[in-house]
Parts: structure tokens; C-alpha cells; sequence
DNA sequence: TACAAAATGTTATATTATAACAATTTAACT
DNA sequence: AGTTAAATTGTTATAATATAACATTTTGTA
């Protein structure tokens, strides 16, 4: 478990305490108090961060949220839970569908050694509002 | 089940007749001899496309491909495997793996109406090609 | 100290996607 | 056929997301 670069601290920090996922740009605003002045330097400690786990990236948003499940450092098995309304995410840890995921052979032969499952709806909160 | 526009009728068959998902402005080169001339009309075709389940959008990589299952109509519950190497997409069609995900729900409460899996992995012919 | 790997800094540019507004076509209803 | 609303199209401009290329500095390690 190595050690996160200056750049790398200062732009996970910010993401691990944002109640919400956070794009890029968003994140170079954000930092640029703090001597990050250009967006390669923003993308580079993102990678590096999906790289060792500490993040994931919301494909569906381009956003990236702090993992919120201590046993993903490697980010090879995620799902997420995303409100339509609120735009609310959530990681999900369910041994019962990472297990599920993780074993599962389609029929065309290939081995997967990495997926991402992201789940639509509405959170509980905005579900009541609606009715 | 409605017929498509002109326009949406020109970009759908560009992508149902590729092998591989095609990125937006791959798409919009292409069909400029047909006459769609600008990002919007390409975008605005995809997004009926994508809505009526015609094609379906391939989050991680900005690509789209065509259904390639035919009783997936509307895109709410769709999953595909990626090669990482040779960048192969293939629509997953499996009862099984359907009826897991689109029963599954999380512990805090959430009903989920919409789901989208990414598998990655190597397809047979990059496994065989790297051993 | 010397070396290699990783990280940083910087400018420019590529790629992906939407805003805003006007005109035209299509479909449904008198 | 004439009226109307919805969907689609056309067009220009711009916003948002992401990478290329190159030079320099820092860090870990032999
Ligand atoms: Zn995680
Ligand atoms: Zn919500
Ligand atoms: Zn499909
Ligand atoms: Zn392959």
C-alpha cells in the first residue's frame, strides 16, 4: 500500500469528502487554490487513483467517487447504485452479486477479469417526493 | 413500433452494418455525404436511437453499437463484454444473468428499474494470440 | 552518488456533447 | 382540405471532457 503523491492526496481528499461524485473539472476548480493549475495534472492523479482502487470512475457521469468498500483496492469488481433524480451514488457491496459477477461465464467462452455494473432508479428519499 | 426518421434511419444503418461500436464523430464523417452535416444531428439521432432500443451506448468507451438481442427493445437492462485488447463488444443476452440483476436489490431499499454491466476481459482469439 | 521510475509543470490541442433559435415535416384531429 | 401540436431537422456557436508532446523535478533504490 503505497504512498499518495502530493497532487494525488490533494485530489482524493477532496473527492473522499464530497457527499456527491465529482467530474473533473469540478475537481481542477476546486484545486486550484492548491497549485493544481492544469487539467493534466487532474487526470493524471484520477488514473492513478482508478488505477490503485482509492476512486472509481461513474462512467455514466464522468464523475468519480472515494471507494466506499475497504476490501476494493483493486477496482476490478464495482456496482453503483444511481438515483435519476437526485443523481445520488452509491457503491454497492453485495458478496451474493460480486460472487454471481465474478463467476459468471457467457456462453461465447471469454474469461472476464473485470467488470462495472451500474444500477438505475429512484433512492428511497425522491421515491416518497414523487408520491 | 414506430419507423425511424431520415436521419435516424441513416445512422442506424451505418451501425447496425459496423462490426465495431462507432463514436459519435466517427459517425458524424461518415454519414456527411448523406447529408448530416453537424454534431447535433448525429446526437440528436443517437439519443432516439438509444431511447427506443434501437442501439445501445457503450458507457466506458463513448461507442455505440446496435441490439444485437432482439427482444431488448427498451435498454433497461443491458450487459456486454469488452475485449481489452482488440476492443470487441458483444451484447450479452443471457435469461439467467437477467433475471438476477433485474430481481436484485440492494439493502437500502432502492428498486431499480434500469441496469448497465460492462465485462472486460481478453476474447479467445486475444488469449490464444498472447500465449 | 548515480540511476531509473514516477510524478510534476506547461502549453496546446483533440474529442465528446449541448445551448439556443429558426424552419420544416409529420401525424392526428376537425 | 385546413388546423394544430409534436417531432424532426438545420445551423452556428460554445461547453465539457480528455489527451499529446515535451521539459523538469522528485522519489526510491542500488
Ligand atoms: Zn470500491
Ligand atoms: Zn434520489
Ligand atoms: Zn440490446
Ligand atoms: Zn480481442
Amino acid at each position: 500500500m503505497q504512498n499518495l503523491s502530493k497532487n494525488q492526496q490533494i485530489i482524493f481528499d477532496l473527492i473522499d469528502k464530497s457527499p456527491e461524485p465529482l467530474k473533473a473539472y469540478s475537481i481542477l476548480f476546486n484545486v486550484q487554490k492548491r497549485g493544481i493549475k492544469a487539467p493534466l495534472q487532474v487526470y493524471r492523479a484520477l488514473d492513478k487513483l482508478v488505477e490503485i482502487g482509492k476512486i472509481h470512475k461513474i462512467e455514466s457521469r464522468n464523475a468519480f467517487i472515494a471507494c466506499q468498500n475497504s476490501s476494493c483496492q483493486i477496482s476490478k469488481a464495482t456496482a453503483f447504485s444511481i438515483c435519476e433524480s437526485c443523481e445520488k451514488v452509491t457503491e454497492i457491496n453485495n458478496s451474493n452479486l460480486s460472487k454471481y459477477l465474478t463467476g459468471f461465464k457467457d456462453k461465447n467462452g471469454m474469461k472476464y477479469n473485470k467488470y462495472n455494473l451500474e444500477f438505475f432508479g429512484l433512492c428511497k428519499k425522491c421515491v416518497s417526493k414523487k408520491s
